[in-house]
DNA sequence: AGCACGCCGACT
DNA sequence: GTCGGCGTGCTC
């Protein structure tokens, strides 16, 4: 019998607490049961996480004191996924509870939530101490306040709060808090649209695969405006048809706020929306529409997959693909994995849409895992834009020095604005301060144990991976053609922007980076007098790649496509191929078909290749399955183990004896990238050491570094972060 | 977050 | 000595 109770308490206080379980309420309590419990003289709410017959606690258990509601909170299949993502990502429960309860019920200041209300009750100032009086002056202006309002603004502790309720002269009351009203937009209502063939073949497949009523997963690999949501519209439709519920899950809400509508314009009321910028009372709202059955359509980010939908027929993952899937922190999970579990979990299907699957999803297509529909057509019959690959070496040995713009650039430009059509340039700056490449032939140094770019080192004049930490001598000349000129690749938009104002003083440019975004009116006013026409030529960064219709643009150029390519990154190859594609997907109107202009070094980059056939109808999982040559060879799932402490010789101690234990215990396919002490990083006073481990199965790795996790003792200043499926490594 | 404890200064 | 304000630590 288990008669101990782990709690979860909804103060934030990271930690979890065990209750002993009374006789009378032993039926009653579950998992994911809401419960009250005494706390330090106070009663609080909590939710059970966790059974079991002993308790570590040398004192006394408190007993739970009461059960809310007749049935848990948390749905039990939201509860096996969370076990699920514990156990998977390596992360403790509680955290994986955390994450999969709804943040409404978590998150201080929502409806429900009963805090400390202060109000004037005299303005007696008489024999007060200096606190006391600020205490009171400051409710003089608001006559009532949050007490943890009072004490940011005084910066004292309760206490002197506490005196002056004593004395009479101020009320401390629990108050619940309001929330803001929902505003609804009005939208006009859609219908579904005829679809073309391939649409057809698509829809047909994935409700083909809601009928079987069993779990399964369909990549849905369709070009940029092929009408994907289209056929997500018609999927939920179909899913609805048979009174089953769906979740829709979109990448950074609050850039693409379209997506959101068209859903909410074809199914009104029923579609609920969970994202990041909705206030805790919206959220709240949106919630509680989901939990009493009044919306049975969630849209939202990453934590939408967790909404409590009772008969879920269909999951969708929209641009599978994008790296904010990935949590940053534990439990690390990755949304479209657990999209693909909870879908197991819930009998339903699982749709994953993009224009560049991500490596994991085309392995497990090919692996027959997953099923593929393809969309290879634009829905408005527009052609994909033309390619052009410039291979910048070449150019440098034409001209007889290395240059930013290719002839071929420069005249298209020309070109097109002459004909009074827009030109967007594209640049990319990530990765720009550590890498070094040959400005004649493009070379860039590789770690050849990692093979992942090398870091320059200003301070030691090394090349250094920052993976295993292994490190070369800076070479004076280009190891590979002899060129003195080796240095940091790459200029800023500044430079660009500079430099074309001097070809081209005539057109009329405009600059987009993060400098200009961080005023949002500027941004916008930059966006709409480029739509407007009133610019030629937008320079920009990734930002302006992603969801931005430009109708009238019909060349892109991307000026160094090395810069991606050479970020210290796994993904570096993938990621570039990525970014190219959306970038592309810029070019083009009706009846004008796009041109890209791609700048390189490396025209014969696995990622650059790929892009080049973006134009030639090229588009089976076979020919994208190349591309895991780009990543880190034969392995296809990474898990990074890393240590931070405070200072660096501890945290090499414990990396040291972490590391010889993790070789005992791992099967001898896991390829463990020891750390040198070059590989330690130092961020903000802390230090930072990662093992990598790679394999083609996640389970190989996990359960051995559980096992040592449970049974290596840490200092207690040490922490240890396992991330499972890292997606960033640099 | 907020309750209880114990320290310390003011006042009997 | 005692009262009461205040910071601090701890809460199953």
């Amino acid at each position: 019998m288990n008669s101990i109770a782990n709690v979860v308490i909804e103060v934030s206080l990271d930690k979890e607490f065990d209750y002993s379980i009374p006789k009378k309420l032993q039926s009653l309590i579950k998992i994911g049961s809401q419960v009250y419990v005494p706390f330090h003289g106070r009663e609080l709410r909590g939710f059970v996480v966790g059974l079991k017959k002993e308790s570590s606690y040398v004192k006394e258990l408190k007993q739970i004191k009461e059960v809310i509601g007749d049935r848990p909170f948390i749905p039990n299949n939201i509860i096996k996924l969370a076990y699920w993502i514990a156990d998977y990502y390596c992360a403790p429960i509680e955290n994986a509870v955390k994450a999969v309860l709804p943040s409404v019920i978590r998150k201080k200041g929502i409806a429900h939530r009963k805090k400390l209300l202060a109000t004037l009750v005299s303005h007696e100032k008489k024999g007060l101490s200096e606190i006391q009086k600020k205490i009171v002056d400051l409710l003089k202006k608001d006559q009532e306040m949050l007490i943890s309002e009072i004490k940011d603004k005084i910066k004292c502790s309760d206490s002197p709060i506490r005196t002056l309720q004593k004395k009479n002269i101020l009320k401390l009351e629990y108050k619940e808090i309001r929330r803001d009203p929902f505003i609804s937009s009005n939208l006009i209502p859609t219908k579904p649209f005829a679809l073309m063939e391939e649409q057809k073949n698509a829809l047909d497949s994935i409700c083909k695969q809601i009928d079987k009523k069993t779990s399964s997963a369909v990549l849905l690999n369709g070009v940029t405006g092929s009408g994907k949501t289209e056929v997500y519209l018609q999927a939920i439709k179909y899913s609805l048809q048979r009174s089953q519920g769906a979740i829709v899950l979109v990448p950074e809400i609050a850039l693409t706020p379209q997506t959101v509508q068209r859903f909410k314009a074809r199914f009104g009321e029923i579609v609920a929306v969970l994202h990041s910028n909705l206030s805790d009372g919206e959220r709240h709202d949106e919630w509680h529409r989901i939990h009493n059955k009044s919306a049975t359509i969630v849209v939202g980010a990453r934590s939408a997959l967790f909404a409590p939908i009772d008969n879920v027929g269909l999951i969708i993952v929209d641009e599978e693909h994008e790296p904010t899937y990935k949590q940053e922190e534990s439990p690390r999970y990755h949304a479209r994995d657990v999209a693909v579990m909870r879908g197991k979990i819930e009998n339903c299907c699982v749709v994953l849409g993009s224009a560049t699957p991500s490596l994991e999803t085309c392995f497990n297509v090919q692996e027959g895992r997953y099923y593929n529909t393809e969309l290879s057509q634009r829905v408005d019959n527009r052609k994909m834009p033309h390619i052009r690959i410039i291979n910048m070496a070449l150019e440098a040995e034409k001209i007889g020095h290395p240059t930013l713009f290719s002839r071929e650039l420069v005249d298209g430009i020309y070109e097109r604005i002459s004909k009074k059509e827009q030109v967007i340039l594209f640049l990319n700056r990530r990765g720009f301060s550590s890498s070094l490449m040959c400005e004649k032939c493009g070379y860039v140094s590789e770690c050849t144990e990692c093979s992942i770019t090398k870091s320059y080192h200003k301070s030691d004049n090394k090349l250094v991976c920052h993976i295993c930490g292994s490190e070369e001598d800076f070479p004076s000349r280009c190891p590979n053609c002899g060129n003195p000129n080796y240095k940091y690749g790459g200029s800023g938009t500044e430079k660009i922007e500079e430099i074309l104002e001097k070809l081209f003083p005539n057109f009329r440019i405009a600059r987009m980076d993060s400098d200009s975004m961080r005023r949002k009116d500027s941004y916008q006013k930059i966006l709409d007098a480029f739509r407007l026409g009133k610019t030629d030529i937008l320079i920009g960064t990734q930002m302006i790649a992603k969801g931005l219709d430009f109708p009238n643009v019909t060349l892109v150029g991307v000026l160094n496509a090395d810069i991606s390519i050479h970020v210290p990154d796994f993904r570096a190859g993938e990621r570039t191929y990525q970014l190219l594609t959306q970038v592309a997907g810029r070019a083009g109107r009706g009846d004008i078909p796009g041109e890209v202009i791609i700048q390189t070094y490396n025209p014969k980059h696995p990622a650059i290749k790929a892009a080049s056939k973006l134009d030639e109808d090229i588009y089976s999982i076979n020919d994208l399955i190349f591309r895991k040559k780009m990543m880190y060879p034969p392995y296809s799932h990474l898990i990074l183990v890393t240590l931070k402490g405070p200072n660096e010789s501890i945290v090499v101690k414990c990396i040291e004896s972490f590391y010889n234990e993790l070789v005992h215990v791992l099967p001898s396919s896991v390829k463990v990238v020891r750390p040198l002490p070059a590989a330690i990083t130092k961020v903000k006073g802390v230090y930072r050491y990662q093992i990598m481990l790679c394999d083609e199965q996640t389970v190989k790795m996990t359960k051995p570094i559980k096992y040592l996790l449970d049974n290596v003792r840490f200092p207690k200043e040490i922490k240890v972060i396992v991330d499972v499926d890292a997606l960033s490594l640099s």
